[in-house]
DNA sequence: TCGGGAAATGGTAACCGGTGTCATTCAAAT
DNA sequence: ATTTGAATGACACCGGTTACCATTTCCCGA
């Protein structure tokens, strides 16, 4: 692959290959261990012996060998992103946010989607994270919420963080999303404009969210004297298809209902189709609210009101986390849930 | 972290570390470097001893430690996913596509966005790749269409495929997405609904597909005696906003369009909130067209026309060229672009 | 000024878990 | 008997880290 070298360059020809700590050590007149010392930023360093290694590894461009840092270490200097949502959006602003939190740490961002309902799901994840030897990993939903998952990480030794609407687990284990208030901005939004006859469509009852974002719909909307009628509380899948199906069916019913509040931005767009099959104008006779603030929810006709999660500022909280950095200077209500008013939302129509 | 093991253990207790390639060699009674035989599939090793060795692999569960593996092999078992691509459709299914071109073959996935206007763009993946020792990387548009980033990977001795538009490298270097094929199949659809005002949205400059996706398209509609008019041919960026004011300028000339096709389903839909707000029906009084066939294609409404490409597929093609697996079974076609008619297209409205 | 002990610093060797090179063994072919 | 080539093993090495020990430096009291 590489060309011979010439006899002559002799072995202290350091040029054409990629230097080593031994390079560094020879050039720096110390022993391979001081320099380890400074790469680990050992306090036992004198600051004269760092500065001449420093400069040594400056001149040269050095940089430690991952691979062998990490054999030796017992450890991969990787940490992995385990999901199983669909939602491309979510994905990416999440791999956006660990990327973020991992810019000049030495740290590389591994992908691993899996799926959940695969009978050999737990024993791939175990066998990922072991064989790789991961640093440590960050699960999202609805992964995040299986706790034989995270008692895998656990008995593996591998470092963990689960990204979840609530906690359900030790604190340092845990970024919460707290997907209940949003379902509370909702509900707050909603009834503000007037509205009384209020739907809900939820995700599938395997993610927590479905839950948290409902619950908290449903506990603000008491608080102002409303109520989320059994019939008017239904289950769809967090897809577009469950969206247009689900919506038909409320709109169908009656009376109907003037406001519907869907558990994500797919299947608000589905009520909205929904809705159009239906003769009805948003928001004039239906109100629509979303939930994520993906890009969809600005590109849909009328754009959406939506809840807004901070799904990348999340990816790095998590991230910072996991490995130990974690920067608390920043506002905490940038990690929370909070409300976009766009077109689809309105007072109810008048009654005839 | 590990408890201490009782010295009665032993040296031979296997049970509570995980085996390595000494174990495995100790109970096959053969040496190590044997075991890395097999384990890398090398001929030279007796069908009989081979057997005794996988014996006791399977029995072990032993999976070989990629980072020692790739220390001594002198390159990480890792595949980078370099790409610059701010659509995060594009990114996911592309990231399925390697991931399931990857599976099985002990290689992970490793993420790499960048930013292709940044002054130490270049550097900064040279460092990445070098850093970490990669074993190939998937360059996708539009970094895939700068030379330097491919000579980077040479000199490195990198391994790299390019996903583009055309032939920019040796053919093992590339992967095709022929977008001027798609452009083409536009045309012929616009034109057999038997429009003639017809308008093209591009992509930014900097990105190749713009290009080729214009000139099929502008090629085709040559070929059935129609004509590209130079006004209307406009520049966007790839972006729902670069959508909706090159659609509201292409609205507002006079005679006006009565097709557009964007060369994105983000400018589309850009083009479609533009006509709305011109008060014009689509498909009635405006045909749409996008490209890619994303998500966003079929939330719309009306529901959009456009010409699919087979990310994901194009992604497991790109990863085992690299790993060079290519299995040339598929269906060639599966893998060029083809056309989606869905509501967005209809025959021109009749002139008055 | 000097001895003594702790703290700071550096060196050596072993090790992490594999692979490459080259020598050696052994059976079949010439 | 010699050649040949498949099958296997011995040993160094990839580039770091840790364990452990040796040495130096510094501060203190005598």
């Amino acid at each position: 692959m590489s060309k011979p070298r010439a006899p002559e360059d002799g072995p202290a020809d350091v040029s054409r290959r990629r230097p080593n700590i031994n390079d560094i050590a020879r050039l720096a007149g110390v022993s391979k261990k001081t320099v380890s010392r400074v790469i680990n930023a050992s306090p036992f360093v004198r600051a004269e012996t760092r500065e001449r290694i420093e400069a040594v590894i400056a001149e040269l461009g050095y940089a430690p060998d991952p691979q062998a840092r990490g054999l030796a270490y017992g450890r991969a200097f990787l940490i992995g992103l385990v999901y199983d949502n669909p939602n491309p959006q979510y994905v990416v602003n999440m791999q956006l946010g660990l990327l973020d939190g991992m810019k000049g740490s030495g740290f590389e961002l591994v992908v691993h989607p899996c799926d959940r309902s695969s009978p050999t799901f737990l024993e791939d994840l175990r066998s990922f994270v072991e064989r790789q030897r991961l640093f440590g990993v960050v699960l999202t939903p609805s992964v995040s919420e299986d706790e034989r998952a995270a008692t895998i990480m656990a008995e593996i030794g591998c470092a963990y963080v689960r990204v979840a609407s609530v906690s359900l687990d030790q604190p340092e284990h845990m970024i919460e999303t707290r997907d209940r208030l949003g379902g509370r901005e909702a509900a707050a939004h909603l009834a503000e404009l007037g509205h009384t006859r209020i739907a809900f469509v939820s995700g599938p009852r395997s993610f927590r969210s479905s839950h948290e974002r409902r619950s908290g719909f449903e506990e603000a909307l008491e608080e102002r004297g409303l109520h989320l009628a059994k019939a008017f509380a239904v289950e769809g899948a967090y897809t577009y298809e469950s969206g247009i199906e689900r919506g038909r069916e409320l709109l169908a019913m009656s009376p109907a209902p003037t406001a519907i509040f869907a558990g994500n931005d797919e299947m608000a767009a589905g009520v909205l189709q929904a809705a159009r099959q239906a003769g009805l104008r948003v928001p004039e006779d239906l109100s629509v609210v979303g939930f994520d603030d993906f890009q969809i929810a600005s590109r849909l006709w009328p754009t959406l009101t939506t809840v807004r999660t901070p799904t990348r500022e999340i990816g790095r909280l998590a991230v910072e986390r996991l490995m130990g950095r974690e920067d608390d200077g920043r506002d905490p209500k940038s990690r929370l849930p909070s409300l976009v008013v766009r077109e689809s939302t309105a007072p109810p129509p008048c009654r005839d």
